[in-house]
RNA sequence: CGGGGUGUAGCGCAGCCUGGUAGCGCAACUGCUUUGGGAGCAGUGGGUCGGGAGUUCGAAUCUCUCCACCCCGACCA
């Protein structure tokens, strides 16, 4: 019935004896266990015909939806088989990476005494987050959130001279902050795995070598995991001076938003990114300012529309509180939005920034928040650089339902000395002075930082230099969330039918649909024969054995998101023909059987030669 | 922690206002039919109605209290 197939299949036999020594190397890998094939029928597929209703995010609908967690507490998660193949995918990925960057594998321990935590101060700094309890003997403990002090602990008591560095420790830990407010599955729970690296050095130099080389690893770790992602410069704010960047999967779904250059590497927080006016020259002043009335014309789409204006020819004027009792004004371009972390940072700006309140406003300015503008403004204003440029323009004419029109910085009023304080725009000029930015969603997974001495200083984690002088190492300290990338990778790849894992993080490559596999035994004899041979190809199989309608069969595997499909059917075998069917492909297509070991080869293995 | 909300079968929900035999859909189990995109028919099992207390002849329903969970804000890999 279909011979050639089998015939193919025994000459495929052969060259795979020829072979026999390297797939054995490949078969004992320990970081290729996961090669495990499957039958369904033997596997807990856990999948759900209906979205949960708490979650809110895909791809926490499509974890639970395809059975890869269960919740057992506010954000804290059981990983179920399916979905702990995912996570060990991402691990050994990471482990890999991290070892080939000269990073050593330890595990710490997840309880960690009170007194650790009391030298940094961070018992007392860390706050609620840090889940604490006590023993039997009234001592004090927390699970550990992050693990700087147990490292460092270990460190001072193991390492004595320069000679020994630098080191870079690491390890895939669970880890427990316990969140104001967990949410969006394992994205924000309380309980989570992460990978954790901290490396220690003589020096400075040294530290930025490391600092480099993990920036490096991270990025083979990234797209290894073939997610699509950015590296982005971080606020070092708390901290101070350090450099710190953040690797974000990008999804439109994501928390934060990064501003990153056509043109060149620069990538940073939108909140971070210098937000250039650009070269255009400001134009001359072409009409005479006037007064204008405008009743019931307060927000700044209310007047462009009534004068039949772009929002780029307003100004809009904001007060914040100063830091002397009085009030600051902050111009910028109708269409811009205040950064409030750059005003912040400004002369005479209160810290916390906050707007004022309006009756303050109405008692202080003699108008209300409508109809205020930067001429005859007797506050301390700043004007942002495009402000600045704008020529004609309208604003507030500080006396209630009155705007001026055809304003012009120099003539009306005095010539700003413009600063910084919007967010920065798709559009606008790169701050590093290559290309332009654009603005996507990211979700971070990642993030490498200089710490410096703050923690080998406080725990006095010192080495004998060439001079046998007591130095405090510098340090730096590198993570991953774990449990994080498997549901951006999810949050970034999907469609309404279920997940689209790429390649290195699906749980299965392939998977094999035969068709009444229960009721034909000539399609039973195929699909087994095919798993047989895809388990001798290395290829990680689920043999779909399910006595169900085809139906399900198919719409469970999208759901689970298993990237490549073949469908084994009487009606095709008869006709010598299997089908193929990518995930993401929009149709199947239907091959002759003959070349299905070599299709496979070829699929997973593009390099190999065929049979 | 502040504000809002929900707890009834594994999942999604109705019933509560107006107290009186605990229901529907999906899932599960059995049988027959069906078999290339979440099947049809027939039958079966499954509930301390989140816990406790109270009111009442009688509480899923009314009152009090505790608990859990979810959503919005400040926090973060």
């Amino acid at each position: 019935m279909c011979s050639r197939y089998f015939i193919m299949t025994l000459i495929v036999d052969s060259c795979f004896d020829y072979f026999r020594p390297l797939f054995n190397i490949i078969f004992f890998l320990p970081n290729l266990r996961l090669i495990k094939p499957m039958k369904a029928s033997r596997f807990h597929l856990a999948t759900l015909k209906e979205t949960p209703v708490d979650a809110e995010i895909v791809s926490h609908q499509l974890m639970l939806r395809a059975g890869l967690i269960r919740r057992i507490a506010s954000g804290i998660y059981s990983w179920m088989p399916l979905g702990l193949r995912v996570l060990r995918k991402v691990e050994n990925i990471v482990r890999e990476e991290m070892n080939n960057a000269g990073g050593l594998e330890v595990l710490l321990p997840s309880c960690q005494p009170a007194e650790l935590w009391q030298e940094t101060g961070r018992w007392e700094q860390f706050g609620p987050e840090l889940l604490r309890m006590k023993d039997r003997h009234q001592r004090d403990y927390c699970i550990g959130p992050t693990h700087e002090e147990v490292i460092v602990d270990i460190f001072r008591r193991e390492f004595k001279s320069y000679k020994q560095l630098p080191v870079n420790f690491y390890q895939i830990q669970t880890k427990f902050r316990d969140e104001i407010r967990p949410r969006f599955g394992v994205m924000r729970s309380r309980e989570f795995i992460m990978k954790d690296a901290y490396s220690f050095h003589l020096n400075q130099e040294s530290l930025q070598k490391t600092y480099e080389v993990m920036y490096q690893a991270y990025s083979n770790i990234f797209d290894r995991f073939g997610l699509s992602y950015r590296a982005v410069k971080a606020d070092s704010g708390s901290i101070g001076g350090s450099t710190s960047h953040e690797f974000h999967v990008l999804a439109d779904s994501g928390e934060d938003a990064i501003a990153f250059s056509d043109k060149s590497q620069y990538a940073a927080n939108v909140e971070m990114a210098e937000a250039l006016p650009g070269d255009q020259i400001r134009a001359e002043p072409s009409k005479d300012m006037e007064s204008i009335d405008t009743p019931n014309l307060h927000t700044i789409d209310d007047l462009a529309q009534g004068l039949k204006l772009d929002t780029k020819q307003c100004l809009k004027t904001l007060i914040v509180s100063g830091d002397k009792g009085g009030l600051v004004a902050f111009v910028i371009r109708g269409d811009h939005d205040l950064n409030p972390l750059k005003a912040e940072k400004l002369e005479g700006v209160a810290t916390p920034f906050l707007l004022a309140e309006r009756e303050q406003i109405k008692t202080m300015l003699g108008s209300d928040l409508g109809s205020i503008g930067p001429i005859g403004l007797n506050i301390l204003t700043y004007v942002d650089h495009s402000a600045a440029l704008v020529s004609d323009f309208v604003c507030g004419a500080n006396s209630n339902d009155k705007h001026y029109i055809n304003a012009n910085w120099g003539r009306d009023c005095d010539e700003p000395t413009s600063v910084d304080i919007r967010n920065a725009l798709d559009g606008d000029p790169s701050p590093d002075g290559e290309g332009h930015l654009k603005i996507l969603r990211g979700i971070e997974v990642g993030h490498v930082f200089q710490l410096g001495e703050k923690y080998s200083e406080a725990m006095q984690a010192t080495v004998l230099d060439e001079n046998g002088k007591n130095k405090v190492t510098s340090m730096g300290c590198y993570g991953i969330g774990i449990t994080r990338v498997v549901a951006a990778a999810i949050e970034q790849n999907n469609d309404e039918n279920g997940i689209l894992w790429p390649d290195s993080l699906a749980p299965f490559q392939l998977v094999i649909c035969p068709l009444n596999y229960n009721k034909s035994d000539m399609v039973k004899q195929a699909a087994d024969q095919l798993y047989l041979d895809c388990q001798k190809l290395g290829i990680e199989v689920l043999l779909d054995d399910r006595p169900l309608r085809p139906g399900v069969i198919f719409s469970d595997m999208e759901l689970i998101g298993i990237p490549h499909r073949v469908v084994l059917s009487e009606r095709g075998l008869k006709s010598e023909q299997f089908e193929y069917k990518g995930r993401r492909d929009n149709e199947s297509q239907d091959l002759p059987l003959y070349e299905l070991t070599d299709f496979l080869t070829k699929l997973f293995n593009p390099s190999s030669q065929s049979a």
